[in-house]
Order: C-alpha cells, then structure tokens, then sequence
DNA sequence: GTCTATAGTTCGATAGAC
DNA sequence: GTCTATCGAACTATAGAC
C-alpha cells in the first residue's frame, strides 16, 4: 500500500528541531502555517526534509500530539503529587500556552480521524491519572464525594480554567474576577490559603515559548503543549 | 489603496447560498476545507463568483461570523424569554453543532485579528444579554447572588455545556454523566423539573444540518452557528 | 542524512468580455 | 451578475544523486 521510502530515525536531533519548529509555528498563526516549508524554514532545513522524517505532514501532527502528551503526563504527574494537588492542577489547567495548544489540535482532530484518536486517547489516560490521583486526598480533605463525584469535580475544573483562558484570549473576561474569587475560597477551604511554595515550581508551566534556533534540540527542550488533558 | 472592483449586493441570494455552503464546509471538514473553489463548487457555482461577493476569504469569514451571531443573538433572547430561562440557556449552549462551529471560529479568530475583534464584541453582547435577563429572574428565584454572581454562574454554565460538548467529540465521557445529573439538580431545584414543553422549542436549536442545493437560501435558511456565545 | 530537481495540485485574486 | 482566461504563489510528496 504505502509507498516504501527512507524514514528518519526517531532519535535523530533534526527531527526533534522540526518538531519544535512545527509546535512554534502553530502557536504563533495556527495549523495553517505549519506547512512543510515553512516548518523547515523557521528550523533552518530543506523542506525534503520534513517528509524524509514524517512520511506525510499528518505524520508530523501525530508526532507533536504524542510528544506533548507525554511532556504533559509528566508534569501533571509532578502536580498531583504535590503537597497541594487541587490548587497545582487548577493552574496547571489555566496556563494559556497548554490552552492554546490544546484548542488548536482539538480543531484539527475534529476532521482529522487519526489525530482524533491519538488524542482521545491521551485525554482519556489524563483524566484517569487524575482521578486515582485525587481519590485518596479528596477523601481525606472531608470533600463529599457523594454529591460531588470526583470526575464531575474534575470535569468542573477543567471547563472552568479552560473557557476562562479562551474568552481571555477574544478579550472578554465577564465574570472571570467573580468565578476565580469562587475557585479560590474552594481551594482555600481544602488545601489552605496559597503558599508561595507551590503553583510556579510544582506544576512546572514555565514555558520558554522562544526558541528558535535548533541548537540542542533534545527531547525536553520543547516546553508548549504543556497544559491539562487535551479536551478543551 | 484596495483596488477597487465591484462588489455583489449584500441581498443577493448567490451570496448567501455562497455563505451556505462555506458554513457547511468548515462544519463538515474545518477551515481547511473552505477555500473560494471548494465553496463555490458546494453552491454550484463558480469560483470567481466569491471573489465577486467578498473581496478577500477574510471578508466571507467575516461575513459568516456576523450572519451567525446575528441568529444566535435572536435565538438566545428566545430562550431567554422562556419560563424556563436557566434550563433555556443550557439546553441552548449544549448544542453540538453550535459548539463545534465556535470552535472553529475561536481557532480561526486566534490567528486573525479582525476576526477575533468581531468574535469578541460579539461574546461581550452575548453575555451582556444573558446576565440582564436572568438578573430579575434569578433575584425572585432565590438564587444567593451575593455569594455567586450571575456572571459567574454564567461562565460555569457556559464551560460546563462546552467543554462537555467537545470532549464527547473526543469520545471521552469520564465524569460527565455525574456532572450533568448536578446540573440537573441545579436546575430543577431553581427552576422545577424538566417539562416536556421547554428545551426543544424553546431554544430553537433544531439544527437543519443538510441543505446541500441552493434552493431557497433565504437569510434564515441556515442554522449552524447556533448555539451559546462564541467563547469556547 | 541531506541535497537538487521536479511532478502534480490547489490556492487567492484579478482583468475583461458578455 | 456571471462568464472565460489566466497569473503567480504555495502546497504535499517523490525520485535519485551525493
């Protein structure tokens, strides 16, 4: 069926600056400039070489989704088992750059079937790890799982940071001051009031959105992509 | 400065079958999809006939947010107005259609300035109407707006019916079904139980999804777009 | 692993006849 | 208002030399 020809190795440095290239270039104007040119352009590369890598440029996509969602799982593994979990996912989830992200492979995956599914996937294991990951505090924090599951507790924080960070970015904030005061007092009520100790550090959103060039493009070099479940 | 050529009416029927088909298209395939040859050929017509209602894609675009929200607006207040105005407008916003369609265009508007300044004013409209509606009705309800203000009620509804609508697409379901059974608690609780005369009607989300002729494309013919303001 | 060369599409946009 | 004709650009992808 397909068509056999040379593909690079998964570990080369070049494929890893084009996938850099390519997770830049969708941030910055979207899914519609990360076309293989212009992906070989911003990494300083021949356009050949892109499909020398990824067979087709829906190659490269699922690529960029697998590797943020494991850069993702990751830290948000590191939030949950931070000494505050709730507050450390709640910001986690709120970082525009994830958000951004997230939206735009969302869209892609909406006519995408391939990439629909690989991220289906990872929004699926995301959610578990948080679920199994909050049970055993969430009982112990005196939070009443009966009437408030713990899913649906999830769902909740979930929606909430992300639609605040969208309407952000159209610039409409309506209600955000008033909702986040609410979100605060419920983190405040079962994790105590914000120690300078967490958020920053523990859930590890520092993003350095600004490389460009290709220099030591090793595997965790990359940081976008990098907040909540894709799901938003 | 811009050439100047002729520009179509804005009554013409071809331009609003042309605004038809592109509607369909972004629903069907994304933005993508919606290039002036693949919208005229879903019209029966021909390509330069886009070129000759919009000066630019950006201006069809542009066009179609503006015709969407214009609907919406109108839809909204219907509900709004309806016994029932909570359960109204979260019924309204659980459309799938609608949401799939401001997805597109919040990904879109990301990356295009004068998109996303219409896209905003029109969520601030959006919500304006919403919170002065439900002011009066929530105050007699009983609601404790002091300690939840109705904009902030309205952007949990909203990220709730959202992020739930998009993550269905995904195929994860983690945690909704517990979500919505407190929705409804809400719901009923503020508004009594659901009686078979509201939703459908009411919200005027029975979306006709399969016009794929030109016959009759009035002004009103078409209902994607439909639901919630643009903002997830 | 990276290069040159290139086939084959599709795109946005315009000019000018009817 | 709709047509024919067309320019110039960008795109995905492949073959084959080095």
């Amino acid at each position: 069926m397909t068509t056999r020809r040379r593909i690079g190795a998964e570990s080369s440095a070049t494929r890893a600056a084009l996938l850099d290239a390519a997770q830049q270039l969708i941030l910055e104007e979207g899914f519609a400039a990360a076309s293989s040119r212009r992906i070989a352009a911003k990494a300083g590369l021949k356009p050949q070489l892109v499909h020398y890598y990824f067979r087709t440029m829906d190659d490269l996509y699922l690529a960029l989704v697998r590797r943020g969602a494991e850069q993702n799982l990751e830290r948000q593994a590191r939030a949950l088992s931070s000494p505050h979990p709730l507050r450390a996912l709640w910001e986690f989830s709120s970082d525009p750059t994830g958000a951004r992200m997230t939206m735009e492979f969302v869209a892609l995956a909406n006519h995408r079937p391939a990439i629909r599914a690989e991220l289906g996937a990872y929004a699926e294991q995301f959610r578990r790890l948080q679920s199994e990951a909050l049970a055993e505090v969430l009982e112990r924090s005196g939070v009443d799982t009966e009437a408030f599951p713990i899913d649906a507790l999830l769902v909740l924080m979930t929606s909430l940071s992300r639609l605040m960070v969208v309407e952000e970015l159209l610039g409409l904030t309506t209600g955000h001051a008033a909702m986040r005061s609410i979100v605060e007092q419920f983190l405040t009520r079962f994790e105590g009031p914000v120690s300078s100790a967490d958020s920053r550090s523990v859930s590890g959103v520092e993003i350095t959105r600004t490389r460009s060039t290709t220099t030591g493009g090793s595997s965790s070099s990359n940081d976008a992509l990098p907040a909540g479940r894709p799901g938003a």
